[in-house]
DNA sequence: CCCAGTCGGAACCGATCGGTACCGTTTCGC
DNA sequence: GCGAAACGGTACCGATCGGTTCCGACTGGG
């Protein structure tokens, strides 16, 4: 027990977050679902913002790794991002993107975590844009744009509903993208 | 001073949540930046949780009324919708949909505020399907619901990147599905 | 004119917030 | 096998959380 605390704050963190939210979870609970001693937490961590930081930053990287890999499970078309996305939301414990969660709950656009956040998704811009060229679509750049709005879209929209209807939609509005 | 305790706790309530969002705003904030007491406060709500459920089903009506009557501006074409964001979304503060951050602050699905958040979501999706319905648009169930996506995807969007260039995206990609 | 209703202000409650300091123990490299 | 580093636990800090209670002032209708 008495080693990796630094992975075990960021595995419970992130459970955590993901599920209720930023502010809602306090460093206490943290600490005692982790079982991690308060004074180790702040050895590792400067502080909570410096803790959600680091786990939005893991979070950025194992999800867009996830996304490559379902994208090429499902046949590696751009179009199949969204069965992807119906994959995570079918999940009965669905709570959305924490990226999006952080960008409501904390106003202050420089703060660390907020940019952490729009990294997050610049980069999975990115990652749309090169799954575009590989799929030879024109205008790559321009269409990775509007597949983000759909995604973004239709993780709010799974939020809302509690069923993965809203990435079948949003794959429908991209189906016709590409055949316009 | 002395008259309105109920009015003006809604309309400080609502500017607060909006800008900071809901946990991080405190009812000890809200009392002091509206001039109400706090026993007022208590009297005229049962709690916190009712300030938020009532603050947002004024918003719920006034939003409609506002889109409703922007988009009348606009030419009073489904489209202008996104016309109508666009001017949302200039807003140097903007800070989005408080139904979206109610839905991302609040897990519970069965708390009164979360129900109100997704009560506004389908009202909306109705006005939608009514423009719709009156642009003589093929299909308005289905097509409202694609436009709701891009709505909250756009806000989403809006949100992360401070310009109303989401707005145009939006409108862009709903020019393709009604030209399909 | 007076009284009932509404109001703002303040004291107070237990609980929790994020953060600091100190303690004794466990682990691991040398 | 010894010392340094990392660890979990606890007590404590001031501040704030949501909520209750009481009080004095102001206001408007009969």
């Amino acid at each position: 027990m008495a080693v990796n605390a630094r992975a075990r704050l960021l595995s419970t963190a992130e459970a955590l977050f993901y599920a209720y939210g930023i502010h809602a979870v306090g460093v206490e609970r943290i600490l005692s679902e982790s079982g991690v001693g308060r004074a180790s937490f702040y050895r590792h961590f400067a502080g909570k913002e410096a803790l959600v930081t680091a786990v939005l930053e893991g979070r950025d990287a194992r999800w867009r790794a996830w996304l490559s890999e379902r994208v090429a499970a499902h046949g590696g078309h751009p179009l199949n991002i969204f069965d992807a996305l119906a994959e995570r939301f079918s999940a009965p414990d669905y709570r959305g993107c924490v990226a999006i969660t952080t960008m409501t709950e904390i106003a202050d656009r420089s703060s660390p975590a907020r940019q952490m956040a729009a990294l997050h998704k610049t980069r999975v811009v990115e990652l749309v844009e090169q799954l575009l060229r590989d799929a030879d679509v024109p205008e790559p750049a321009a269409r990775a744009k509007q597949f983000a709005l759909l995604m973004d879209g239709a993780i709010v929209t799974a939020l809302r509903e509690g069923t993965p209807d809203a990435a079948w939609r949003a794959r429908g509005i991209a189906e016709s993208l590409l055949a316009a």
